[in-house]
DNA sequence: CTGAAAGCGCTTACAG
DNA sequence: CTGAAAGCGCTTACAG
C-alpha cells in the first residue's frame, strides 16, 4: 500500500511491529523455518508485502546468516567463451536472488594469486563459481580457503588432483572425436590438431581426437601447441601449410582456426578445396566467415547456468529444482570442411 | 609473524589491544582520519601488519561506511566490447581494493529492469558503473535510486536528459568522420552506413559519418539500421549488395562488418575490388579476417580502467591520481579497402 | 587527540 | 511455537 521510493529502510523490525510479533520470528519465516504457525506466517508474509520488505544483505551476512551472493572467478571476460559463461551465470543466479561478484584471474599477477583467491574467497562474500577451463582457474581453485562453499566448470579431464568440489564437466573428448571421425570418413589420410591450452598437459579435446585417430588404426601427428588467439592460430597455420600433406586440421577453438585458415589462404593453399578446417565452440561469426567455419558447437551460457545450479544445489539442497540439463556438443557442418582432393 | 591462514577473523578489537588503544582510534587510522598522532597511527599500523588485519566489507557497510564496491551494469558480457570493459573495470577496480559485482542487463525482463537496479543500486553495496552505450544501458542509468554514486561509460552524445552523473564519453563521431573521409580520399563517390543501435537515436558514428559527406559535399545515403550481431550486418549487407552504386560501406561495428562482407561476397561483389568495407572496434579477429579488415581500432579494456578512476575520483577526490589519457580511437588500415575500380 | 556508548539489521542459542 | 538477550565487526556522534 504505502510507500513507493521512499528512502528509510524498512528493517524486520517494522515487519515484525506490523504484523504483531516480535522480529526473530520475522527472522524465521524469512529462512524458511519450520516451526511457525500457518496463521503468523501469513500475518508475517503479508507485512513483508506491505511494506516492500527486503532483507539487508550485509545484515545478514555479518550476523552469519546465509549469504546468498556468488563470486565467479573467471580468466578473461573478453574472451567469447568466458564472457558468454559469466552472462549464463549471471543470469541464474539473477533470477534466485542471488548477487554475483566477478573476479578476472587473467590481470592479476601470478605471486598475487593466492592473496586475490583469498580475498574474494571471504565467507562473508558468499560462495564461488570458479571456471576453471584453464590453468589459472585450476590454480585459483586450489587457492580457495577451506570453508567456503564453490564449485567450478572445468575439463572433463581436469589435472589431478580432480577439482575438489562439485564440478560441471564439459566433456569435449567426445566430441572432438566426433569431428575427427567425420574428417577421417570425409576421405582425408589424416588429421592435424592445434591445440588451445588446457587446465591439465592434454586437452580434452586431444584426447578424443587421437582417440578417433587410433579407433581407425591411423598414427597421430604430432599436435601444435598453440595459445587462444587466432594470432597464435596464424602461426600454427604457417608451420602446418608448408606440410604438403596436410589436408585437415581439427583447432581447439576457432580463433585458432580463424588464424589457420588466413596462414593457409596466405600460403595459397584453399580452404576446403585443399585443406579442410574445422573450429570449435561455434562463436556467433563463425557462419559468416569465408569460408563459413565449421566447427563445433558448445553451450557456453547453458554451462554456466548449470554451474549455477549446481552451486546453487549445494547451498540449499532441500530445493528440488530440474535437473542439469546434458549439454551435448555438436559438431555443425558449414563450409570449410569437405572431401579431400585427389590430384 | 603469527597465524598463517587460521580461521579466527582478527577484529579492530584485536588490534586495539595489540596496539594498546581503543578500537575506535583503529578505525580512524584505517579510515585516514587527520586526527591521530602520528605515533598512535604508527602503532596500529604495526598491529595491523603483524596480526594480518583487514577490516570486514560487511559491518563496514552496516555501521555506514564507506563500501569499496562498485556493481557494473552491462548489457551482454559475451559481446566483445563489454566483455573487454568490464575486463579493464575489474582490474583497476582489484587493484584500488575494490569488490566488483555484475548485472547483465540484456538478461533481465523489460518490466524488471527498474526493480533490478533498485536492488544491485542498494547504498549499502557500493558504487555503480553503468556501462550505457545502448538503449538499456541508458534505461537502466536512469532507473538508478538518488544517492548512490554512479559513474557510466556513454556515448558522447547520449540522449538527453545526458546521463545525470560523471561520464567517460566515448567519442567515436570524430573517429567516423576519420573513416569517412579516408574512403571519400580514396576516391569513392559517397559512403553508405549500417548503424549499431544507439542510446540516443543517432549514435555518434552516424553523426560523424553524416558530417564528413556533408563536408565533403556529397549527400548522405540513407542509413542501414542493424542490430550488433554479424547475422544483421548480414542482412544489411544483402540489400546493400543489391545497389549497384554501392562501393563503400562504413559499418557501426565488427560484426556488422563481417556480416557485410560476407552477403558482398555472396552477391558476387569482391571486396576490396568491388566494395570497400570499414569495420569499428577492431576486435582480436579483425586481422584475421578474409580479406583483413579495416577498421577503427578502441580500447575498450582502457576506456573501462578510466571508467573506474573517474568513479573513484567520484568517491576519494582527496587521491590525486594520474590524469586520465584521452583515449584516442585509431584508423587500422588493412585490406578490405581501397580506391574504387573504374569501369 | 582519544575513549565509552549506542546502533547499523540481522541471526543464533536460550528460555518459556 | 514464540519472545528477550546477546552479538556479528564496524562507524558515528558525544564526551573528555
Amino acid at each position: 500500500m504505502s510507500g513507493h521510493g521512499e528512502q528509510r529502510k524498512v528493517s524486520i523490525r517494522d515487519v515484525a511491529r506490523v504484523a504483531g510479533v516480535s522480529h526473530q520470528t520475522v527472522s524465521r519465516v524469512i529462512n524458511g523455518h519450520p516451526r511457525v504457525t500457518g496463521d503468523t506466517r501469513e500475518r508475517v508474509n503479508h507485512a513483508i508485502a506491505e511494506l516492500g520488505f527486503r532483507p539487508s544483505r550485509v545484515a545478514t551476512a555479518l550476523a552469519g546468516g546465509q549469504v546468498k551472493a556468488v563470486t565467479v572467478l573467471v580468466s578473461d571476460t573478453a574472451l567469447y567463451g568466458y564472457g558468454a559463461a559469466l552472462q549464463g551465470i549471471e543470469a541464474a543466479a539473477r533470477e534466485a536472488g542471488y548477487a554475483v561478484g566477478v573476479c578476472a584471474l587473467a590481470s592479476v599477477a601470478p605471486e598475487n594469486l593466492a592473496a586475490t583467491v583469498a580475498r574474494v574467497g571471504d565467507p562473508s562474500a558468499g560462495a564461488l563459481l570458479v571456471i576453471a577451463w584453464d590453468q589459472v582457474g585450476i590454480q585459483a581453485l586450489h587457492a580457495v580457503p577451506p570453508g567456503v562453499a564453490v564449485v567450478a566448470l572445468a575439463e572433463a579431464s581436469a589435472t589431478p588432483p580432480a577439482p575438489p568440489c562439485p564440478t560441471i564437466r564439459l566433456d569435449d573428448g567426445a566430441a572432438a572425436a566426433h569431428a575427427t571421425r567425420y574428417l577421417l570418413e570425409l576421405g582425408h589420410r589424416t588429421v592435424h590438431h592445434v591445440a588451445i591450452p588446457s587446465s591439465s598437459g592434454r586437452s580434452d579435446r586431444i584426447r578424443g581426437w587421437r582417440q578417433a585417430l587410433a579407433d581407425a588404426g591411423v598414427t597421430a601427428p604430432e599436435p601444435v601447441q598453440a595459445s587462444w588467439t587466432p594470432r597464435s592460430g596464424y602461426e600454427a597455420g604457417r608451420a602446418l601449410a608448408a606440410g604438403a600433406d596436410v589436408t585437415a586440421v581439427l583447432c581447439g577453438n576457432d580463433d585458432l582456426a580463424l588464424g589457420v585458415v588466413r596462414a593457409l589462404h596466405e600460403a595459397g593453399r584453399r580452404v576446403p578445396d585443399d585443406v579442410s578446417v574445422v573450429g570449435f565452440d561455434d562463436v556467433p561469426q563463425a557462419a559468416y566467415y569465408t569460408p563459413a567455419l565449421t566447427t563445433v558447437r558448445q553451450d557456453f551460457a547453458g554451462l554456466g547456468r548449470d554451474g549455477f545450479a549446481l552451486l546453487h544445489e549445494v547451498l540449499a539442497p532441500a530445493a528440488r529444482r530440474r535437473p542439469l540439463t546434458a549439454r551435448k556438443p555438436e559438431l555443425i557442418i558449414r563450409e570449410s570442411s569437405g572431401p579431400p582432393k585427389r590430384p
